[in-house]
DNA sequence: CCCTCGAGTGCTAACGTTAACAATGTTCGA
DNA sequence: TCGAACATTGTTAACGTTAGCACTCGAGGG
């Protein structure tokens, strides 16, 4: 509506966004004392903070951070490389960080990568070190993100969701492996012979954590470890691998995510197979919907946002030159009704009775 | 490991980040003149070019962007409210307006808010504008947004997501109503008397043009519109939102969301009706597991990375005093498995028969 | 041969803020 | 009553970049 006037810098006229001098002069006192009631640091007598103040809200004048971190050298703004925010884990992990960025004063700019190439992803943390961000969370597979950060100035500090830190194996690794024990043990308790495992991503290293959680428990309870199929996280790669597994005969098939669940237990209905009846599924996230499908979905439960939270309280502390503890986060597997008892015979046949409280198979 | 030794200012000694006066003497020009060839503008003669372009690699110069916002008023960012990126929608748009962003060279700062209440939202927006922020997006409900956007400086240009504009409804809008009346009719041309629906919150500007959608198209058919239900786009409330739909009589449903109509499937599969044997569900968004659903979920395609690609396309214009045309989406109704003719006796009874192709029932 | 033009380059002054120091009063103990 | 310590305020110089202008060359037209 408004023609476009070039806004020529006419002083005094126009509606110029406010600067300090502009408070200093309406207050009547010099920019460095408006400068320190705006931080809230040094002393200021009370009479002329209460002046300043209110020159500060008449003009609405608020500070310009560019010039701000120009002379500071802090831009109070982390940034975070993340690989697809669409997934529910690195999504929710967003929303801790930035909730806890916020709480602390930090503004979040967040540089998605479209692959996982060491490239693409040193590229995106030159990108946010030229951004002048203070420092940089990964939610990016370890294994990409590692070197770039390793690569990094150390002046530029950088941590790493899913482990924490690049320096040694985190706490965040063992907890995965734990609970994808625990999901295998859970099975092998109901009288399955063995556990197929659907896995995903091998680059990811929580793929691999949660892989090596299940091999593990196989191999201490002495059962035949089949060969692991791989998807990418979604249903339709879940399906395709499911049919593969179910085609070798597995009756309880541990999902390294929900949605990879989701589509196993479709490859088992389509192929005339019941859930839990012929083959139990156990998947992993607990998203929102799991307690909702066809059947309820026996899942592990994970707290990303906490994640998150906990990548900013560690990164911020470097800032500030501390070191935080990360602490461990413990994952919990949630039973609900896409697991049960090992079927009587175990056999591949499309035999469509659901076979209630068949005794566990020795 | 390295010591925390205070970096001093000693000119000439230790790693100090390269500044374009370093460039400068490196190469043997001046500093004018670097800039002009690390902005690529102005006449530079082609060996002198190149001996800056070495001496920016030997140093691994970057230019500081703090300093360049502040001179240039132009930081070559944009911020973007947005309520939960957890959501698959707003988690969609974000990466597009990720992916469309950073094709323009522009960064993105994402700004997250816990609550929809225009104060909140109004907050964000003011937090953006501090942060120099070229422009903004708001994904986030229209009603909330469109105040705060309102009270913005007019020198910092806004788009909202949804409707790609606050000015007048948007084309967006009308497709969603357009798919929301595909659903209805698709659902009464099986034979269903009427459709219930489950919305999604009514403070949403997508939950308002789905349920106009869906009103309009029974309207015209004559046929009764029952009160429709609202939840908050979880399984969970689509869950309780489905038994008081079901303990209606209902025998089609039409949900806000894929999310919802997830609980709504639970909730018959657990009143022992069968999907969609008994009653048609259909949900909204095309969320990539609702394939595998059991049933697979007939649901309306959704192109929300391009809602997001769009709005960074207007947004950019805008900054550059151009009007650009948003253009319309069109939702896609893809028809699965859920939906089928209406059961031939329309009662509530717990009749666990899958009816298959019964006839349509005038 | 002079004048103009344009390409190529450099100098200087911003941009809006904070850090360091200097300069006021003011108070309090001796 | 004097000097030290303190509270309060102002002055000056950065921070790293770009815009505006001025300058120096050669080349080409009259």
């Amino acid at each position: 509506m408004s023609p476009p006037t070039d806004p020529a810098p006419t002083p005094g006229e126009g509606t110029r966004t406010p600067v300090l001098a502009d408070v200093a002069e309406l207050a009547g006192v010099s920019q460095q004392t408006v400068s320190r009631v705006v931080r809230g640091s040094g002393s200021v007598a009370r009479r002329t903070r209460e002046r300043v103040e209110q020159a500060i809200a008449e003009l609405g004048y608020q500070p310009n951070a560019a010039a701000r971190a120009l002379v500071t050298r802090r831009s109070h703004r982390i940034g975070v490389v993340a690989a697809s925010t669409s997934l529910y884990g690195p999504a929710l992990t967003l929303v801790g960080v930035q909730e806890a960025a916020r709480a602390a004063g930090y503004s979040v700019t967040v540089v998605m990568v479209s692959d996982l190439l060491p490239t693409t992803v040193a590229e995106a943390f030159q990108e946010l070190r030229g951004q002048t961000v203070d420092g940089a969370i990964a939610v990016v597979p370890e294994d990409a993100s590692q070197a770039a950060v390793a690569a990094t100035d150390a002046a530029f500090p950088c941590v790493l969701a899913p482990g924490l830190d690049g320096a040694g194996v985190p706490d965040a690794y063992w907890s995965e492996v734990a609970a994808a024990r625990a999901v295998t043990e859970h099975l092998l308790a109901l009288g399955h012979r063995t556990v197929h495992h659907v896995g995903g991503p091998v680059d990811w290293a929580e793929s691999r954590a949660r892989s090596t959680g299940w091999r593990t428990a196989l191999v201490e309870a002495r059962r035949v470890v089949p060969r692991p199929v791989r998807g990418d996280w979604t249903a339709a790669s879940g399906y395709r691998a499911g049919r593969e597994v179910l085609a070798a005969g597995a009756t309880a098939i541990f999902c390294g995510n929900d949605h990879m669940a989701i589509g196993v237990v479709r490859a088992a209905t389509e192929g005339g197979l019941s859930v839990p009846g012929d083959v139990s599924v156990v998947g992993f996230d607990d998203v929102p919907e799991a307690a909702y499908l066809n059947p309820p979905l026996t899942t592990v439960r994970q707290d990303f946002t906490e994640i998150g939270r906990r990548c900013v309280r560690v990164l911020l502390g470097r800032l500030n030159r501390r070191v935080v503890e990360p602490g461990a986060l413990t994952p919990e597997l949630v039973v609900r009704q896409s697991t049960g008892p090992a079927p009587v015979a175990a056999v591949t046949a499309a035999a469509g009775t659901d076979a209630p409280r068949s005794p566990v198979a020795g």
